[in-house]
DNA sequence: CCTTGACCTTCCAGTAACTGGAATGTCTAA
DNA sequence: TTAGACATTCCAGTTACTGGAAGGTCAAGG
C-alpha cells in the first residue's frame, strides 16, 4: 500500500506519516521504485498513534504506547501509569485556563467596547486593581 | 536600570526581555558600555507584557494590545475585539481538553493497572470499540 | 511513443515562544 | 588584582508538524 492510501486509511497526512518514519515510530518497507510500502500492520500502527494523539498524547507517550501495544508481555500497569500522569496533565491545564478563561470573560464583560478609549482590559493588564 | 533589576521588577526571566527586544516587543536605550538601560515605561510595558502573556496572549496580539495601550486615542472597541476573540479561542480549547479528559477517565478507570497485559486503554486506541 | 496528471521521493525552511549554553566583556569590592 | 556577579552575542534545541521546491514514477489517452 502506497502512502496516500495509507494515509487515507489511518486518517494522518501523507507528511505526517513520512515524519512518523523520519523520527522512528514506524518502519514501513519499500518497494523497488523507493516507495513506502504499508503493511496492514503498519496502518493499523498509524490508526493507533492518530488515536493516540487525538487523546493529546505527546510524541514520546506514543512513542511507549506503541511499544506497550506491540509487546504481549506488558503490565497494564504500565500503560496505566502514562495515562494517569497525562491525565493529570490535562486537569491541570484545564485548570489553568479556566482561571485564564473567568479573568478574561470579567473583563471583556466590563469593557464597553466602543469608540472612547477607556479600556478595563488594558487598565488590568497595566496594573490596575480590578474595581469592586 | 540593568536588565537584571527590570526582570526582577516586571517578572520576566532575561532571557525572555532580551528576546522580547529581538522581536521588536520593547526597544530599551544602551548605555556606554553597551548594557541596556531599562527606563521607568520600559519596566511598565514589560510588566504589561507579563499580565497578557499570564492571560494567555499571543505574543502577536501581546504586540497589538501594547500598541492600543501606547495609543491614547485608541478605540476601546478594538481591544474588545482581540479579547472577545481570545476568549473565545480559550472556550474552545476548554471544550476539546474536557472531552480528552472525559474519555481518558474513563479509560483510565477502566484499567486495572497490574501485571497482566489486557488494557482497556491500549484497546481503545488499537480500534476496539468501547464496551457497554 | 509521447505526454499529461496524479502519484511518489528528498530536502530545506518555517512555525511559537522561549530556553540553555558557550564564549566573552564589564563592573565592583576586597 | 582578582574573584564574582553581572552583562553581551550567537547558536542550537524544543514540539509536532506543515509548506514548498525540485525531481522521479506510473498509468491512461492520443
Amino acid at each position: 500500500m502506497n502512502i496516500g492510501e495509507a494515509a487515507e486509511a489511518a486518517g494522518l497526512p501523507a507528511k505526517t506519516i513520512r515524519y512518523y518514519e523520519e523520527i522512528g515510530l514506524i518502519t514501513p518497507g519499500r518497494t523497488a521504485n523507493g516507495y513506502r510500502a504499508f503493511s496492514a500492520r503498519d496502518v493499523h500502527n498509524l490508526a493507533f498513534l492518530a488515536r493516540a494523539r487525538a487523546l493529546g498524547f505527546s510524541i514520546e507517550d506514543c512513542r511507549a504506547l506503541l511499544a506497550l501495544y506491540e509487546d504481549t508481555s506488558r503490565a497494564s500497569a504500565d500503560v496505566k501509569r502514562i495515562a494517569q500522569r497525562h491525565l493529570d496533565e490535562i486537569e491541570e491545564k484545564i485548570l489553568q485556563l479556566r482561571e485564564m478563561r473567568d479573568t478574561l470573560a470579567r473583563l471583556v464583560e466590563a469593557c464597553r467596547g466602543n469608540h472612547r478609549p477607556d479600556c478595563p482590559i488594558l487598565a488590568s493588564m497595566s496594573g490596575a486593581k480590578a474595581e469592586a
